[in-house]
DNA sequence: TTGTACGCGTTATCAG
DNA sequence: CTGATAACGCGTACAA
């Protein structure tokens, strides 16, 4: 019995007892005080304090077809990102008046897509997605049908949103200038399946500026099963044996893995290997001497993206869609 | 112009198509089969493919009173502990085909207490709460204005709502039974302020026990400024010097500004002291050769949440409010 | 088996 | 300045 609660007081309520219409205690509740008198509005103040009258939302958009409602689709919420991309937009959420309404898509496409179509249904005001990267049909369905998305951290194929991210490739670039700094002769990356447009993308990078600074071939190294973390391990050490060398992790995950494999075969850094990594966790700098990293900006892009989406609100879309890059930051610890 | 979206195809639409009325829609769409003609069944199934309608959320819940949307306050979103939680209550949400409207309190009750009103505006059929505990007056009111709430992890001091939260007693216990049996004679509790339920609890279980398996009182150490948490460890040190002793943490976070503080001072463990503490959070293994930890059911603390709210929904709230205890995992690592 | 008419709690458009 | 009255999109007695 779900709607066993006590009757809720309405708008017509109040109207009755100030002695007014619902239509007057309606432009009380908008603001629009200069369509009373000031004695009305004293009165309407004073029985919805007494009354406790709380507008219904939901009535509320229906009519105005504005919620006030924001969706946000993480895909992978126990991932250490989503909170601070989660406190990031809803921080400023709250600013703008704005609720969220969460979902976790587990990186399943078709959890994605039900979602999105759900939230629709609730009449969200706009969806902020951080996508698994499989809707790619869909979501340009949804974007003609007008549902205004901004994409957080992970980007499609085709150029359908407004994108926010975090500017990878000034910060390898970064990363490998300091490497090259210390001595640094060749680097090893890291990263688990390219099966998101993040690690796509860092891994394509990494071969792209590689040359820039080192000599060699750019090579990569493939985290699948963690049974064969050892012996990816080893091959990497065997690649780069005659040189000074350094892993370069494509995210904490990835450095976690490491860090486990090299307790594991007895290894130490910086002694046997450098080693540094995109994603600073908090537990970073208590392992070993401290864990070099490559630091996102993961709550600065969640505020960015609820800004995008008030733009996008507000005045218009931007045609085309916009792509904006923060700034990571690079840490630099006992680990290299 | 948030309204701008292409025009929505209604119950009418559909209905003028398969020329029906209205009202022969809602049914359909609420699964009453037994009120139409094969036929008209069919037929209504095509209009809705071609014309890709869906019911308006909004309205539905306006007139029907049940929204299918669940609310969650968490007191914090950027601990580790809320992604579980967080996760635990959308994986179980989903099968019972609720949303989730999240909202992250901050651990400030006025945050808490606006977005309870907030959420009850948006006529959530319940609210899962980890509360911040500054709200017990207001929480008392809501009660018994009918809003469904239960509280996760954290209580209050009257039994209002149903409470779901990992049994702490017995897993101190437990880990007493096992630091006995290594040999320890003194245990020193490491807190931070006792702001909280959770903290409050568990301080007083460890004084409560204390003695039924170590000689001497049951010391607690405050871990408040960060500058300070070196003098407070030498602190420890000294006081439990003659005997063999290990510090046992509240949090995870207090666990790792041990480790932080331990390293500071060039302390080792398990040589220095033992160590071990609530919360097993992922990198626990990887400091030092691993750090013993009680892990908590927080996961199935979130799924167990709206277990009870469904009950409560579809039945009736149980009176008295029901306390539900999961049970926590001990982890023994190389820490003790 | 199907449809009519009204209501859910607001906002918006008028005319006064 | 104020108030009927008609939407918004859907559900449901009640009637047919």
């Amino acid at each position: 019995m779900p709607g066993a609660k006590r009757k809720k007081v309405t708008i017509v309520d109040v109207a009755a007892k100030a002695g007014v219409s619902k239509t007057t205690i309606s432009r009380y509740l908008n603001g629009k005080f200069e369509y009373m008198s000031e004695e009305s509005r004293q009165k309407i103040a004073d029985v919805i304090e007494e009354l406790g009258y709380r507008p219904n939302s939901l009535a509320r958009s229906l009519k105005s077809k504005q919620s006030f409602v924001m969706g946000v689709i993480v895909s992978d919420i126990t991932s250490p990102f989503s909170p601070l991309l989660l406190k990031g937009i809803s921080d400023c959420c709250e600013r703008f008046g704005y609720r969220i309404l969460i979902a976790n898509s587990d990186d399943e496409p078709r959890k994605e897509r039900d979602y999105i179509l759900n939230m629709i249904d609730q009449s969200v005001d706009g969806i902020i997605l951080n996508t698994t990267g499989g809707n790619e049909e869909f979501l340009r369905e949804v974007a003609d049908s007008g549902t205004r998305i901004v994409l957080a951290d992970r980007t499609i194929e085709r150029e359908l949103f407004d994108t926010v991210h975090s500017s990878d490739k000034e910060a390898m670039h970064q990363l490998f200038r300091y490497l090259k700094g210390e001595g640094y002769e060749s680097v090893g990356y890291f990263t688990q399946p390219l099966t998101n447009s993040t690690r796509i993308n860092r891994c394509q990078i990494f071969r792209e500026i590689y040359n820039d600074y080192f000599e060699g071939p750019a090579q990569v190294y493939f985290l699948e099963k963690k049974l064969r973390d050892a012996s990816v391990m080893q091959e990497f050490m065997r690649d780069h044996a005659t040189r000074k060398h350094c892993i370069f992790t494509g995210n904490g995950v990835a450095t976690m893995r490491i860090v486990q494999t090299m307790r594991d075969l007895g290894l130490e850094f910086p002694r046997d290997t450098g080693l540094c990594g995109y994603d600073d966790w908090s537990w970073m700098n208590l392992v070993g001497g401290g864990i070099t990293t490559i630091a996102l900006p993961t709550y600065e892009e969640g505020r960015e993206c609820v800004k995008r989406m008030m733009h996008n609100l507000h005045y218009a879309p931007s045609t085309p869609p916009k792509n904006i890059e923060l700034p990571c930051t690079l840490h630099v610890r006992h680990s290299t």
